[in-house]
DNA sequence: TTGGAAAGTCAACAACACTGACATAACTTG
DNA sequence: CAAGTTATGTCAGTGTTGTTGACTTTCCAA
C-alpha cells in the first residue's frame, strides 16, 4: 500500500535525517516499552527473558519448547535455564506430549497466570496510553511500519500467532 | 491530538487484543531493527553498546561523557568500558574541555566515522524500506505512537537531540 | 532396528549491565 | 584560600542473558 512514487512532496519522509529520527525513536521507545515489566521483575529472581517466555506461553498455551525456541530466537540452553526456574517455582507446567512423548507442552499455572497478568497489565497500560494519545490512524501506521521492519521470517511468526494478518 | 471519545467505532483499537498485538509487534520489530548492525559488529570486538555510543557521538559531536550517560541510561562504569576500547582503537577521541577542563568532549575519528557510516547505512536501509513500504502517513503515525510510548524524561532527550519536535 | 529429531543437561565463556568504593582533577562558593 | 561539589576514571565483584560444544535420553518413523 502507499505509492512511493506518488508526488514530489511525499519523498521528504525518506531523508537520512528523518530515518535517523525514526531510529532514535525506536531506541527511546523500546526503553519505555520494557521499563514497567523490568521494574516489576527486579527483586524477583526473574528478568526480561522470563517475561518473554511467560508472555508467549500465555499467548499460545500448550506450545512446545521448540516452538518457543523459534519465536524467541535464542538457544535451547538459554531458554532451558529460564524454563527450568519457572517450572521449579511453579509458574509453568511442562506436560509430556500425548502424541509425541518427546515434546513438552508448556502451560502457565495459576501462579504463572497471575504474574503474566501483572506484567502485561503494566505493559498494556503504557501501550493503551500511547495509543489513546496518538489515535487510531496513527496506531494503524505504527503497526504497518513495525511489520515492514521485521525480518520476513519473524513477520511470519508474528502474523501466525493468532488473529493473523493486518 | 485525536479525540479518543470521538465515535464508537474508533475505540476498538484499544482492546486488549489490539494492545497485545502492538506489544508483540514491538518485540519482533526491535529484533529486526538491531539485526543488521549486530551482524556487522559480530566478529569485531564491538557490540550493541558500542554501536549506541558511536551513534550518539556522531549525532552530537563534542558531547560530554555525562551527556552520553543520561542519553544512554547506563552507569558510568558500563559506558567507560565501552568508551575506553573505542578510544584505544582510535575510533573516538576525547578532548579535554576548554571551558571546563574536567569534561571530556567526545568526537569520532575518521575511522570512527567510517564505522558509524557502515552501521547506520545498514540500519537506515532497513528503515527506509519499511518507511517506503508503509508510506508517509503511516510513518507519521509510527513516530507519534513511539513518542507517546517514551518515558517523559526520555522524550525530552529525544526531542532535544536536533531538528526538535514533531 | 536403526537413524535422526526433540528435549534436556553440563561446562565454559562473553557481552553488558549493575553496585560499591575510591582517586584525581578542577570548578564553585563561602 | 579552604571546603565542598562535580566530572571523570578505575578496581573489584556480581548477575542476567546470551553463546558454543559435547553428550545423554527418549522416542518417532522409515
Amino acid at each position: 500500500m502507499a505509492d512511493p512514487t506518488a508526488s514530489g512532496e511525499s519523498l521528504l519522509f525518506l531523508t537520512d535525517e528523518q530515518l535517523r529520527k525514526g531510529i532514535e525513536a525506536m531506541f527511546f521507545a523500546y526503553r519505555g516499552f520494557t521499563a514497567d515489566p523490568d521494574r516489576i521483575l527486579e527483586g524477583m529472581d526473574y528478568g526480561r527473558a522470563h517475561h518473554r517466555a511467560i508472555h508467549f506461553i500465555h499467548r499460545s498455551p500448550g506450545t512446545t519448547v521448540s516452538n518457543l525456541l523459534t519465536i524467541l530466537g535464542v538457544t535451547k540452553q538459554s531458554l532451558n535455564r529460564v524454563l527450568r526456574s519457572l517450572i521449579e517455582n511453579g509458574l509453568v507446567e511442562a506436560r509430556v506430549g500425548r502424541r509425541d512423548k518427546r515434546e513438552r507442552h508448556l502451560h502457565l499455572t495459576q501462579k504463572g497466570e497471575a504474574l503474566e497478568r501483572e506484567l502485561s497489565d503494566a505493559q498494556r497500560a503504557r501501550m493503551r496510553a500511547a495509543y489513546r494519545a496518538a489515535g487510531p490512524q496513527a496506531v494503524a501506521g505504527f503497526r504497518q511500519v513495525l511489520e515492514a521492519m521485521m525480518d520476513p521470517e519473524l513477520r511470519r511468526q508474528y502474523q501466525g500467532l493468532k488473529e493473523g494478518g493486518a
